[in-house]
DNA sequence: TAATTTAATGTAAGCGCTTACATATTAGTA
DNA sequence: TACTAATATGTAAGCGCTTACATTAAATTA
């Protein structure tokens, strides 16, 4: 066994100071002077001591760490923008608290409480749909809180992202353009995923503008994953054999859509076009590469890092509404619209 | 501004009790009467009220967490053992603390010293190889810890994985077995990465053994991803150009190989096998699909999450080694070696 | 030189909970 | 019925820090 844990009071004695000139000494050390610091920090070392973060927390009413919610960490998509933003809070000497709330309100909702309860000074989440109660949960700790991954000219809370109708509409003109007018569509999974819903909604106005009816059978919810994206593949062609262009919800899912193509034999881009969302990594690799939708994650990371710890500092809850673009890759899965 | 939020004593104020009972009444409430429960949990819900947890934790020495460090979380195959640690430790209404160390000691024994002075009841990190620091530090905390991801029978401390020596002798046998004789190494980063570094060391004992010497130039040693396994493909064949077959430390360089393959014309795997390491989902999907050795990440997640909650339940800190299989899964990019 | 600021340190009251111990209540036993 | 054992609740002392306020020492000013 090991003896037990210096506390502040061990080390305000060794130093023969009081413990409120250890805690300064801690927290500011220009209030300190250097000769006090130096006994003191020499006392530190000698002891082991290291501060308790219960009891900090406890006294201070703060914890210097944020917590983040992501839909799930399997996903590079999130961790590129993680990064970023636990790169920007390690600066300011913060610590950043990771959960997933696996594309559920419930859980969000279980996992914000445990956070709260932890103790959190300022909270990031993805998208703006979120169980009622969290808003309230979040209010009633007067913490600061900012939905990423959305853009909402209108929101009620601060957002960081871009805007997801306007990015559908971005793809669907892509395609338009090249003319199709045949479509089908693997959007993953819209419930409680505000992001993919929206991103459909702008692509549906955008057919409905060219005067193309998408019919809902020509639209296949699945959960992410590759295997989906080409069950569903098949299962849109078994439907409507004319379809030319199929929009997924992300890469994932055009990844597993590209190949139900290239076992069905049928060409990419010549016979069909298809085009993910998010552009990952691997997507230049694929042979043909992926056309996709850029997200601007590593800026949200940052802009997101900004904007927690300016409003922890200031004491303040100013509503921000940032907008970021995203961008419209064209590699080899789109082309012009087969002849008839 | 809300009203201030509600505390235990407002709750057994309200409910007529001591803050003894309430406080019972949340955390052992077979001690407390029925009928005082229904008081108590009235009042708490009229209230609104939440136990803080820097309280809760300064007064009971304990946190109902569990740190966990990976080297990024940037990698699905990581994500798939947190996801089945993460739901065992909820069970047990524990959460998790994730962070990530980016392949550095440093900023791992940073991590670990901001996850100890938070508080927590248990830590898992990935490999054995840590900052000589680290477990002096969570040795004076005294809470279990656990190794994941490697196998080690006289490991000091708890682990629970696969042995990596093993797995890269396993997939160099399947290539000798196969014919090759002459190959490539794109390890990957083998610093600070004993996995990686152990894998190797098992692939080339069984060069050794089957006459074979690998030279310094035949291997390669770069961060992990696609690109640069593309690259490291390149730089390798313009060295050597009859290698026939080259192993990867993971699958996403592996993929990178396939492609720069692709680029120079070379037949996978007529001309040249190539072997990945983790089994990502993409994988039966690409085109050839990519020969590899699944980890066990479900159940390393698993028996992590059971380990921890054992030795916190007991208060013992008893040392388990566990061996998980690493299983050679045999795809399409490897075949004989191609004729003189 | 005395009065007034300014800077450095100490004193001590909590922060919101848990828990050992004391006390009151009820059930069980002879 | 009186006594013991078991059960339920209350009392109050911390857990290890921060911080408002008091005190003291040093610097500045008139």
């Amino acid at each position: 066994m090991q003896k037990k844990k210096p506390t502040l009071q061990d080390v305000a004695t060794k130093a023969n100071v009081s413990t409120a000139t250890v805690s300064r000494c801690l927290n500011a050390p220009d209030k300190v002077r250097t000769e006090v610091q130096q006994k003191i920090n020499q006392a530190i070392d000698e002891l082991g001591y290291v501060p308790d973060g219960a009891a900090r927390a406890l006294a201070s009413r703060r914890t210097n760490t944020v917590g983040v919610i992501v839909p799930t960490i399997d996903n590079s998509i999130f961790s590129k923008a993680l990064q970023y933003l636990q790169t920007g809070l390690n600066k300011a000497n913060y610590t950043l608290l990771l959960t997933n709330n696996s594309f559920s309100e419930e859980i969000e909702l279980r996992e914000v409480q445990t956070l709260l309860s932890r103790g959190i000074d300022g909270i990031v989440m993805v998208g703006a749909q979120h169980h009622p109660e969290i808003y309230k949960a979040i209010n009633r700790y007067q913490i600061p809180i900012v939905n990423l991954w959305i853009y909402d000219p209108d929101s009620e809370y601060s957002c960081i992202g871009f805007d997801h109708i306007k990015a559908g509409k971005q793809i669907t003109t892509h395609l338009l353009e090249l003319g199709h007018e045949s479509f089908g569509v693997i959007s993953g999974t819209r419930e409680n995923n505000d992001r993919a819903e929206e991103r459909f909604k702008g692509l549906k106005q955008q057919l409905d503008e060219a005067g193309i009816t998408l019919e809902d059978d020509r639209v296949i919810d699945c959960r992410f994953s590759v295997e989906n994206g080409s069950k569903s593949f098949h299962k849109l062609l078994d439907r409507h054999p004319d379809i030319t262009a199929v929009i997924c919800g992300n890469d994932v899912l055009a990844i597993g859509a590209l190949h139900g193509a290239q076992e069905r034999g049928i060409r990419v881009p010549e016979d069909l076009s298809i085009t993910g969302f998010d552009n990952i990594e691997i997507l230049p690799f694929l042979k043909p590469s992926l056309t996709t939708i850029n997200s601007p994650s590593r800026r949200m990371g940052e802009k997101a890092a900004d904007y927690i710890l300016q409003q922890i500092k200031d004491k303040t809850n100013i509503i921000e509404r940032i907008e970021l673009e995203a961008e419209l890759i064209v590699r080899e899965t789109t082309g012009p619209a087969p002849k008839r």
